[in-house]
RNA sequence: GGUGGAGUGGCCGAGAGGCGAGGCAACGGCCUGCAAAGCCGUCUACACGGGUUCGAAUCCCGUCUCCACCUCCA
């Protein structure tokens, strides 16, 4: 058995073939660094992360390009607005989205590139499309540079669209097209505006050049797996592929579209404003608990969001983490790279990154896991708890993984503080309780439990941890 | 107008012709001094109307509702 994965070109389920046995390169089309990340730009981060973790779970070596987009219309129009350097607009965003990837678990991609910084590449492939008659100068004398549609006879296979069928806009300005859907490689210069000097004046790059200079620069003419957010399947994504097939290039064997986040049903977008802002979301649940709740979907359902299944999600992990937690005492820890990952995860995640089937998988490990803890540490139950983490960790979810553990020294420094004071407490509840004095051991339990530290009793004895609600009823 | 997709139990959310995912919540039981956690069990659904089939949530036809893309959007 090996993966198949859902090919957006295709549409449909088929088997995962390598261009180089072993190796895997993939193209993702990150930020347009203009405002920042909702939980929406950060669903395709954890997606394809996700890829990422499970192509190098399974022995591949994996090169993943994730581009920054740093100039287009409305950065230039949102800094404007806001009275600073676009340049300055534009890294302020791109940082609050690697904060974001960051503070979800997100892998460092291999590289980052930035369009600004790839302009000859996209004028060397522009000039190449002129030469073939894909491309044209506007005849307005705009320094527009345009793709000819008409030239490209495949134009529309991505998205399963005909030229002919598509909404000619009425109302777009036809500026100086030859057919109304050419769109634009390069966008000439207007006052005020950044420029970059080309054989057809000066001007600055139109959104799908980019990719297709970034993508052939950093993963040759033809490369695995291209993906994006399922609104990029058209134009961007159609465009990307005829401008660099129209170049002589393979460029993508496969597609992948992750689908959205929705909030009263309908796609979170700034100009809606219904966005929920990775920042603000952090605040109601943990971050591993919101990477729980988004990746916890299938990749091509939508997620319509709700504060209540948000908390549920929330809910649901706590359950694998508190098997972790007490398992780990009961044994003192384990390697989780040596753990096996159950057949039936496996194959879940074989099949187009099957994660519900996946977690329903880890969730009955974890139920035999429960079984084994009353009867302390073994062989079976440390088999059982790596079993889990490796598993967690292909999800980005390893409660007990170092990204997850932000304490730290003074943290880690106040837990051992607390856990001696608590622990006093605890030896005197037991003391009670052997003396069959339960109303002295319950106040200590209540005390405790108002100060927002829960405390259960186990085979091993008693053990505490934070309560959820701090100690508010 | 064109192209895709969705409608599943109280909720979230998989599946895609027969062996009733999983989680959350609720209820009952076990365990516990009592709890907590856990375990066992209960509630068992596939928008609507037809059809195919021994058998359909799953296939076909029709209807309704919703969403996305065709314009910047993850």
């Amino acid at each position: 058995m090996s993966l198949r994965l859902y090919d957006t070109a295709t549409r449909e389920v088929r088997d995962f073939v390598p261009l180089v046995p072993g190796q895997v390169s993939v193209y993702l089309c990150g930020a347009t660094v203009q405002s920042p990340p909702h939980i929406g730009h950060i669903r395709s981060g954890i997606v394809f992360d996700l890829l990422w973790r499970w192509l190098r779970a399974t022995g591949h070596d994996v090169t993943l390009i994730r581009n920054v987009t740093d100039i287009d219309d409305k950065i230039l129009a949102k800094s404007a607005e806001a009275g600073r350097p676009w340049w300055a607009w534009a890294y302020e965003n791109e940082l609050a989205f690697a904060r974001a990837y960051d503070v979800l678990g997100c892998l460092r991609p291999t590289y980052e590139p930035r369009a600004t910084g790839h302009v000859t590449e996209m004028v060397e492939l522009m000039q190449r499309l002129v030469d073939r008659g894909h491309a044209y100068a506007a005849e307005d004398g705009s320094g527009d540079v345009y793709f000819d549609v008409r030239s490209w006879p495949s134009y529309g296979e991505l998205s399963g669209q005909r030229v002919d069928d598509m909404e000619a806009a009425a109302d777009a300005d036809p500026r100086g097209k030859r057919d109304p859907r050419d769109f634009a490689l390069w966008k000439g210069h207007k006052p005020g505006e950044p420029s970059w000097p080309t054989p057809w004046g000066r001007g600055r790059p139109g959104w799908h050049l980019e990719c297709s200079a970034m993508a052939g620069k950093y993963l040759g003419e033809e490369f695995d797996i291209h993906g994006g957010g399922l609104d990029l399947r058209f134009p961007h994504h159609e465009n990307e592929q005829a401008q660099s097939r129209a170049d002589g290039q393979g460029f993508a064997r496969q597609w992948m579209h992750n689908h959205f986040v929705t909030t009263a049903g309908e796609k979170m977008s700034k100009s809606l404003g219904n966005s929920l802002l990775v920042d603000e979301v952090v605040k109601r649940v943990r971050p591993v608990e919101l990477r729980y709740y988004l990746v916890a979907a299938h990749y091509r359902s939508h997620i319509e969001y709700s504060d209540e299944a948000l908390a549920e999600a929330a809910t649901a992990y706590r359950r694998l983490e508190g098997y972790l937690e007490r398992a780990t005492e009961v044994t003192g820890g384990v390697d989780p790279a040596r753990g096996m990952l159950c057949a039936e995860f496996v194959e879940a995640m074989d099949d187009d990154l099957g994660v519900p089937a996946a977690l329903a998988a880890v969730f009955d490990v974890v139920r035999e896991g429960h079984l084994l803890l009353p009867a302390g540490d073994s062989p079976a139950l440390r088999g059982n708890l790596a079993s889990v983490r490796a598993m967690l960790a292909v999800l980005g979810l390893d409660p007990l993984d170092g990204h997850w553990r932000t304490g730290g020294g003074e943290a880690d420094r106040a837990h051992a503080v607390l856990d001696r004071l608590v622990g006093a407490d605890l030896r005197r509840r037991q003391e009670a309780r052997e003396a069959r004095d339960f109303a002295s051991a319950d106040a200590v339990r209540d005390r405790l439990r108002a100060a927002g530290i829960e405390v259960e009793d186990t085979p091993q004895g008693a053990r505490w941890s934070l309560a959820d609600d701090d100690g508010k009823d």
